[in-house]
DNA sequence: CTGTTAGCGCGTTCAC
DNA sequence: GTGAACGCGCTAACAG
């Protein structure tokens, strides 16, 4: 940076200023400074500027995997909205285990990360306090805990498996099978439609566990299974399009009519759902838009200096910092010709 | 960290030893040092270690977007790779766009990330130079470049595109469309294809461009346009699965019989192409098995310092240090009932 | 195996 | 609008 520095023929503090805050600097200088730097090819040492700064602009995020397409549309989205602000993603996987999870956020924080994303509102008690201690931003996705850490961008699980067991009790189905991970969410979704079913005479629920990430051979084969056992339920609500296909794809093959024999329901509206014949009913949400929102919501507070989300509710009536600390996105029953 | 020093009765370096290098310490004197360390909830400021070393223990990766699966597969081989060892991935989307990497691959090398991953082997000419001179391990992925700027672990477009070719020719097939992105691995499956098709009498091959990013509602929407003209080839390759399963729904919505009356094969061999009715021919490619492999070429490198690819190459006889710099991974034609 | 010294390359703080 | 000195928190290099 010296060398910049002599051939525009200003000192170091000046370059430094044109490459982070330009406007700080005449328009003269700021020129000559920026030539140097070209002819130089010189390139700021933002490890050096985070060290002195405390600020690294960099943003982690950690999902489950990147194998659900779900999620990787919501990094997708993080990672698009945070492009152009500068801002860097750190990308961690998790496996949907809180302890890889901890391990994950505990090196982030390390490298000083300027907000954290996390996935879901399971975490270890470390991670919470840690979280808290740091003061960083932090979103929670996919999902509304009851008791967020900092921010929430999301949508109610619990709702969602409402909404589907009310539209197939309206559809006049009584049983109904749950087939899916046991994943936080799906746990709320079942939680949902089981509330619903409970309320109903005559409705009777069941839940076929299948390991997490299973996708359309998994489907497949449950419908093979309970096919072959005679076991058909008349209606069934997956974790995820994917294996909504796989039993629709398995039904084709064994002349099962959908949704005559059989009403499926899926679950994020992923493209290919709309395409399938027939096309598959499922539960709309919001991945890209999550992670855009939360690529705002943390620009925002970023840009904000000192108003944490406990420091918003703590000023309480000063309505200029004042923000929702929880934004529900929704999600939205997209009911096609498969229920 | 001088407060954990303190703690422990011992120095800095001593501690930053155990954090870093546990096996340069004594087992006493680490486990004092420990035992301060989980007191304090001392955590390493890893800026300033980046500083400090000139490693960061970070590697970046560009890919075109996390849309595609394919790439997201790729992002999670390597992140999984990584895992263990304890780097961690930075990030970017390009959007299939060498201005876009080029200014991602600047922040990243301004980060002082240890290695970078580049998808494909287009990228501006200030790319290649600035990572030659960087010194940095780069791996390209997803083909073959002919100039790689350092390290490839990728299979070969072409190739794969004659393979089809071969196939379609061999099962009887004279009027062949391609139909896909126009991005630069398309773009070599087509001149492999077309050199297969050239060179046999009778045969013609024809291309649609479709944006890239298209998915099932593209492959539709073409096969929909071709009908209603009366304009059917008997063969279609597509660029991706995602194209092909749009057309092949189409396909059964107007009683085009797969692959009687017309046959499909797509690429990249996603998990729902061996599920579909008929299951779809595709070109099985290693996806999430280059991320893999790019990480333990990496970390193989940068556990070996001072031998880069040039420098292998100039030692050229020691065989300790020589290892192939390019690896293909290979590509397999997955021919199943719809082709 | 452990400690001492020095400095990584910036941004902050305060002057001018 | 610009500059000088200092220090961020850690690790390299050497010494003991």
């Amino acid at each position: 940076m010296e060398a910049v520095a002599a051939l525009a023929g200003v000192s170091t503090i000046t370059v430094s200023r044109v490459l982070s805050r330009p406007e700080k600097v005449s328009a003269a200088t700021r020129a000559k400074v920026l030539a140097a730097v070209n002819k130089t090819g010189f390139v700021l040492n933002l490890a050096a500027g985070t060290l002195a700064s405390k600020k690294s602009r960099i943003i982690a995020a950690v999902v489950p995997t990147l194998s659900n397409a779900i999620f990787a549309e919501t990094i997708r989205g993080l990672s698009d909205g945070l492009a152009p602000s500068g801002y860097q993603l750190l990308l961690g996987q998790s496996n949907y285990d809180p302890e890889t999870e901890e391990t994950l956020v505990s090196t982030f924080l390390g490298r000083q990360v300027d907000a954290l994303v996390l996935t879901g509102g399971r975490h270890t008690e470390r991670v919470r306090t840690r979280l808290r201690l740091s003061k960083i931003p932090v979103v929670e996705t996919w999902d509304l805990p009851a008791k967020p850490i900092d921010m929430v961008v999301g949508f109610s699980n619990l709702e969602a498996g409402c909404a589907v067991g009310r539209h197939l009790l309206a559809r006049g189905y009584r049983k109904i099978d749950f087939a899916g991970g046991p994943d936080d969410r799906s746990l709320a979704r079942i939680a949902g439609l089981r509330s619903v079913l409970d309320a109903t005479k005559g409705a009777t629920i069941r839940v076929h566990e299948l390991a997490a990430g299973g996708g359309f051979p998994a489907g497949a084969a449950l419908v093979a299974r309970l096919h072959e056992a005679q076991d058909m339920p008349r209606a069934i609500f997956f974790g995820n399009d994917a294996l909504a296909a796989g039993a629709l794809f398995e039904c084709q093959r064994r002349g099962v009519k959908i949704p005559q024999m059989l009403a499926l329901i899926g679950f994020a509206d992923l493209e290919f759902a709309a395409a399938l014949n027939p096309p598959l009913s499922t539960v709309s949400v919001p991945s890209a838009a999550m992670g855009q929102a939360t690529a705002s919501l943390l620009l925002n507070r970023l840009a904000a200096p000192n108003t944490s989300a406990t420091d918003a509710a703590k000023i309480g009536g000063t309505k200029s910092q004042k923000r929702s600390t929880t934004l529900d996105l929704g999600f939205k029953l997209q009911i096609r010709a498969s229920s």
